[in-house]
DNA sequence: TTGCTTGTCTAGCGATGCTAGGATCGAATC
DNA sequence: GATTCGATCCTAGCATCGCTAGACAAGCAA
């Protein structure tokens, strides 16, 4: 038994590793340069050891999509509870955001851009893909105003900060006006 | 002269046919389904050819790109002088925006998802794009209140209608509630 | 007719994601 | 300790991608 569990982690050990090498490598140089040729140089085992762990390079992407998405829901909470007051609380929530995604790219890229094969908005949508969702929520709902549904109420205001996100790392917007939209996104849309 | 003149219609006209077949292809079967060799049999001429009016790619989804920012900026503003009193106006321009996503998901693709390889934010932004945000601007600024700048609150309003454009159609937010995310949206960012 | 420019095509290069089939190695059995 | 056998891994290759070099033909000027 004791070889077969040797085995066993051996082969999760192998599979963190290959996430970890394509997020690295999609940090570093882009999603562009994730060739499963590259990464099975840089794991040091050859191309179809690759699709003994994942079906293909979507579901390596959907890998670095639920790490980030469960690293994001951590940070965005550490955020929130480090402020008093809802206002304030939505604030760092927001910038704490756009934090994660400028820091992130590769990683918000593989989240919300690419296609990792990953189910949304659904009843199989993985755990924390939901729970990164439930983080924005728990900090959104008590500015949501009467009357207004709170989870539609996350679903807008995530997506403002989405396209804020995406069109300014796209350089569709200017950079260095981020700050002022994130204020004046704040301020309209949380009640209070 | 007279001979070169045709030649010159005759390249031009080629020229639109391959953005034409591109863009068509495209909404039919998606960016990835457009590769050069479908593109250049659809013309009934070989792959060279296309590089002979495009530096590559990138410069056909470029192309395409332009064009529809003149349609979405022509639509945008139908659909605003449509409509009387502020609160409408934007109402129905938000709802023009979206609706032009919807329709046109690959030409949208080209214009703010994919590399077209076009400058945005910047001087030498190409006249199409530049007015497809002047078209936004005529109608959003009389909402964005006062001692917000109209560029600025355009910005924003902007973003948060990508965001929902792209989350939607990536199956990232469910489609049925559309509508009301974009009347909050509205209710809540114009100013009157 | 002879040259030259202009236009177009065939053929090919280096990549890509992915896979079939053979080799190798280690654990279990005699 | 030798042998069998299954799991594991690699070499080699396929089809396709964007892009380009070089051959070829058509049309114009001399």
């Amino acid at each position: 038994m004791s070889v077969q569990e040797r085995k066993e982690r051996e082969r999760a050990g192998r599979e963190r590793l290959i996430v970890a090498v394509a997020r690295e490598l999609a940090e570093q140089q882009g999603w562009d340069a994730v060739t499963t040729r590259r990464l099975a140089e840089r794991i040091e085992y050859s191309q179809p050891v690759l699709y003994s762990h994942f079906r293909g390079k979507r579901e390596i992407i959907g890998a670095v999509a639920l790490e980030g998405a469960a690293e994001m829901a951590a940070a965005l909470r550490a955020a929130a509870r480090a402020e008093d007051g809802p206002h304030k609380r939505v604030a760092a929530l927001a910038r704490a955001y756009l934090d994660f995604a400028e820091r992130n790219p590769a990683v918000y890229d593989a989240m919300f851009q690419l296609d990792g094969g990953l189910a949304f908005a659904r009843e199989d949508t993985p755990e924390p893909l939901k729970d990164g969702f439930a983080a924005l929520l728990e900090s959104l709902g008590e500015v949501a105003g009467d009357g207004v549904h709170p989870g539609l109420f996350t679903e807008v205001f995530w997506a403002s900060l989405h396209g804020l996100a995406t069109l300014t790392r796209a350089g569709r917007l200017p950079p260095q006006d981020t700050e002022a939209r994130v204020e004046l996104l704040v301020d309209r849309l949380a009640v209070i």
